[in-house]
DNA sequence: ACGATGTTTCAGAATCTTCTGAAATCAGGA
DNA sequence: TCCTGATTTCAGAAGATTCTGAAACATCGT
């Protein structure tokens, strides 16, 4: 027989574990999506510790796990006068929260993915052809200008993506609204 | 000492490596990434065996990875006449590639989601207050309704981008790239 | 300098995901 | 109907990721 807790608790609870769910989707450790959701929902500074009771997870994992959150600029961390420990506190303006999301996998997969495709055009020059027999194959030319053109395609979408990204990140809220109204006229 | 096989072999091999990173840092299992990858960069239908050959893959991972492609639209199944087994081709209009992908996971990801967060409030009318002691405490009141307004911030933003996805989903290559304009101008 | 308190690190354990391969299933053709 | 070749399924193997816990490391106050 489990307590209850309180209908907060409760919801609480429902929030980290939909939460932590996301995360799994997109990728992110469950005890990190667990912590942020934690720190997030409850809206204060926690301590290490009080994470640790609250989740239930070690030591080990709440120190990597918020180390990495602060990094990601999803949590900050907080000095209390008198205090010795550290406390953290996530951010809970929600269009900080998607700028820094949107920051970081901007940075850390969609540019040096666009870098990547460059390297993956196939160079018309260097047939290969050891023999030395000329005529190299109109054909090998043309599948390598037409697996070129897929690659730079691929190139175009990616920018789109990333280009989104850019504003996505420097606007603030309100413009970031209206530019998605802007994007209905459009359509 | 292995072949260093053609040009055009190499840039394939290269691409179908990068894909299966990018996949992974998405979620996306390697094999199925591989098996699109490949699909795409030769541009033409390939049986199962075909691909099994060319991965290097279990017949069985060939034919799960192959279904879910399929069940994404990411790739399609193609009859030749004559022959009896199943032959595949990747979508190769990259604009269409996007609209399969951001509707995939929106309609997996960002709409259960939302949904998922009305479940997240905290109902204040049900206080605990098992004693029946009176006052239930106007602090726990304001607690859940900070938590809602928590939950309700975030429900926007995920609107937001549910909002975007559904833009990407329905327009064409050009207008989204328009659209990327005008929100460019409006930052 | 030392002890007390708080934090980080990391090797191995636990867990979860993905892949394999062979057997079951299915779909024509004779 | 039975045979043949293609496809699907799934239990277990292989592999990758994440978590734990205890020891090492800081930092501060005395």
């Amino acid at each position: 027989m489990h307590t209850p807790g309180t209908p907060l608790t409760e919801a609480r609870a429902r929030f980290i574990l939909l939460w932590s769910q996301m995360g799994a989707e997109w990728g992110i450790p469950r005890t990190t999506a667990q912590v942020h959701a934690l720190l997030f929902i409850v809206g204060e500074a926690m301590s290490a510790d009080d994470v640790m009771a609250e989740l239930g997870v070690s030591r080990g994992s709440a120190s990597m796990t918020l180390r990495q959150l602060v990094e990601w600029n999803l949590v900050h961390r907080v000095h209390r006068r008198g205090e010795r420990r550290e406390f953290f506190e996530a951010e809970q303006d929600v269009w900080k929260l998607l700028q820094a999301i949107v920051a970081l996998r901007k940075r850390r997969e969609i540019d040096p993915l666009i870098q990547a495709l460059e390297a993956c055009r196939g160079d018309v020059d260097a047939t290969p052809d050891p023999g030395g027999r000329a005529a190299p194959s109109a054909s090998i030319a043309a599948s390598i200008a037409a697996h070129n053109e897929r690659i730079e395609a691929l190139k175009q979408v990616v920018g789109l993506i990333d280009a989104i990204g850019g504003h996505v990140t420097a606007g603030d809220g309100e413009t970031l609204r209206l530019a998605v109204q802007l994007l209905g006229r459009a359509s």
